[in-house]
RNA sequence: GACCCUAUCGUCUAGAGGCCUAGGACAUCACCCUUUCACGGUGAAGACACGGGUUCGACUCCCGUUGGGGUCGCCA
């Protein structure tokens, strides 16, 4: 049997980092199985539902990287379906009327808990008198679920669970305006959509038991299901907006890049062997579900940070480039130029070694679009004292007169003049990274220049305070 | 409250009864590399929650305690 996974969010707000792994899950499992993976929007709820949340989730699904196999299905537009299963149910006489009203269910609740019973419905309209119906009162469909026995579910993660059905009630299948439950709905589509694997969080367990009640009744094996933890916040309690409840869209803003989301997310809870850096066709290969961990686990934001660092170093230069032109364009108040991307490229190498997010790659970035004056880091400011200006201004003159503008030549230079005034190498190569760059910390200074070019290097020298000969400057290539 | 799940370094985890002197990664610290910062390299510190069993032998199996989580809607 071909397998067939699915992710089903409800489009209340973005896709966040936990609805993100559940389907980065489905998507591996079915892609290692050859399988399908569909996507089903949970809209029953028409108050809550709004399509910027679809739209919000398919983004962020496609952001990631997880392609879903056909058109995503609304479950508010199978609602026909839902109810024709109901009244089947109903017709069976493995589904019932029930006319309680809220309150008096409040009231059960309440006795339920006060003598140490699970709050749950007591199924008093099963077998009610036709008499006692209560007129003008539309009902509820319940199911007649089994009163005694047990439900149990072989799941591929939590391994064999077992619930006494007196612990479970007769659930609702339709509202009193006929509208389908999320229970009905999502049996009825699981089943017709041919759904083998449900693999979702573990908030999910216990409604497992009762869709198992429902796939029963209504005539179909029930998939199996795999109920992964979620997710916690560093500090070990639910993730929360402070944290880490955030949308992909927002991991995407702050500068990290979809695979390192795929390998951190993978890793979260699930692990082959000691390896870390797995590629996505790695993960398809070797994903499984009972490599799914038990336990809930930690977002940690710092091996994130990693992962991401590791991720970007891989990254094609250009694509890096293409990636922060925006930020460095809004930042700039600009719009960068040819010469400006050719310098962002040629220094992308030296750049990316030294960033962990886009942000501050793009950040870091800057100095090589700036245009002058170049804004000064107090520190780097301090760095050009009046004998460091002497200095740069002997270096000046031997890189006016460099037959060849390349990396190690300028590191000769300046060795030469370092030697010539018995400094040491930093006590050159610092203030001419503070000329250059306007900060204490950058890429290989005398990559910085080679990138560059001579007449950048010695009119940014020129701009620093750097006394510049003219008659040399004036024989520039 | 009831029911269910869960428990290895700070964090993510490896570990399927002897391979464990408990391994890796991130983070931390030290040293090396070095013009800065990173990267990289070497090394250090750091965990089987607790208590009972089972067994010749438990991180691994069972029970309990404690801690953490989840669910108990005419929400999804």
């Amino acid at each position: 049997m071909s397998v067939v996974t699915r992710f089903a969010p409800s489009p209340t707000g973005f896709l966040h980092i936990g609805g993100a792994r559940t389907a980065l899950f489905n998507w591996l499992y079915a892609r290692h199985h050859g399988g399908q993976f569909v996507l089903r929007i949970e809209d029953t709820d028409r108050a809550r539902h709004s399509q910027s949340a679809v739209d919000a989730i398919t983004d962020g699904l496609r952001w990631l990287g997880l392609d879903w196999d056909g058109e995503a299905t609304s479950q508010f537009a199978r609602r026909d379906a839902h109810v024709a299963a109901a009244e089947r149910l109903l017709a069976s006489g493995d589904a019932y009327p029930c006319y309680c009203s809220q309150d008096e269910l409040a009231k059960m609740r309440e006795e339920a808990r006060a003598a140490g019973r699970p709050m749950r419905y007591d199924g008093r309209c099963r077998d009610r008198d036709p008499s006692t119906v209560p007129a003008g009162v539309p009902p509820v469909t319940r199911l007649k679920a089994p009163q005694s026995g047990e439900t149990v579910i072989d799941d591929a993660v939590q391994g064999r669970v077992v619930v006494r059905n007196d612990q479970l009630d007769d659930m609702v299948l339709l509202r009193a305006d006929r509208t389908p439950t999320y229970m009905l709905a999502v049996v009825v589509d699981d089943i017709d959509m041919g759904i083998t694997h449900v693999i979702r969080g573990d908030d999910h367990l216990t409604n497992a038991f009762r869709q198992t009640q429902l796939f029963r009744a209504l005539g179909a094996p029930p998939p199996v299901f795999a109920h992964v933890p979620l997710i916690h916040g560093p500090d070990g309690a639910k993730l929360s907006k402070r944290h880490g409840a955030l949308g992909v869209e927002a991991y995407r803003d702050m500068g990290y890049l979809p695979e390192t989301l795929r390998n951190y997310l993978l890793r979260l809870g699930w692990a082959h062997g000691d390896d870390e850096i797995i590629s996505t066709d790695q993960a398809v290969a070797w994903f499984d579900l009972d490599g799914v961990g038990k336990a809930p686990a930690r977002l940690d934001p710092a091996k994130l940070d990693n992962l991401n660092g590791h991720y970007m170093r891989a990254a094609d230069d250009v694509a890096l480039v293409e990636a922060i032109v925006p930020q460095l364009n809004s930042a700039l108040g600009r719009t960068l130029g040819l010469a400006d991307i050719d310098r962002l490229t040629r220094g992308m190498d030296g750049l990316k070694q030294r960033a962990k997010t886009l942000s501050e790659l793009s950040d870091n970035a800057q100095f090589y679009v700036s245009s002058l004056p170049l804004t000064m880091d107090p520190k780097a400011q301090s760095l050009l004292t009046d004998e460091a200006l002497s200095t740069l201004s002997r270096l000046a003159a031997r890189f006016s007169t460099l037959p060849e503008w390349s990396i190690a030549a300028l590191e000769d230079a300046a060795r030469a003049v370092a030697e010539d005034l018995g400094l040491k190498l930093g006590k050159v190569a610092q203030p001419l990274r503070a000329a250059l760059t306007g900060a204490t910390v950058s890429p290989g200074i005398f990559e910085v220049a080679a990138v560059l070019g001579r007449d950048e290097t010695l009119g940014r020298l020129a701009d620093a305070g750097v006394a510049i000969d003219d008659a040399l400057t004036g024989t520039l290539d």
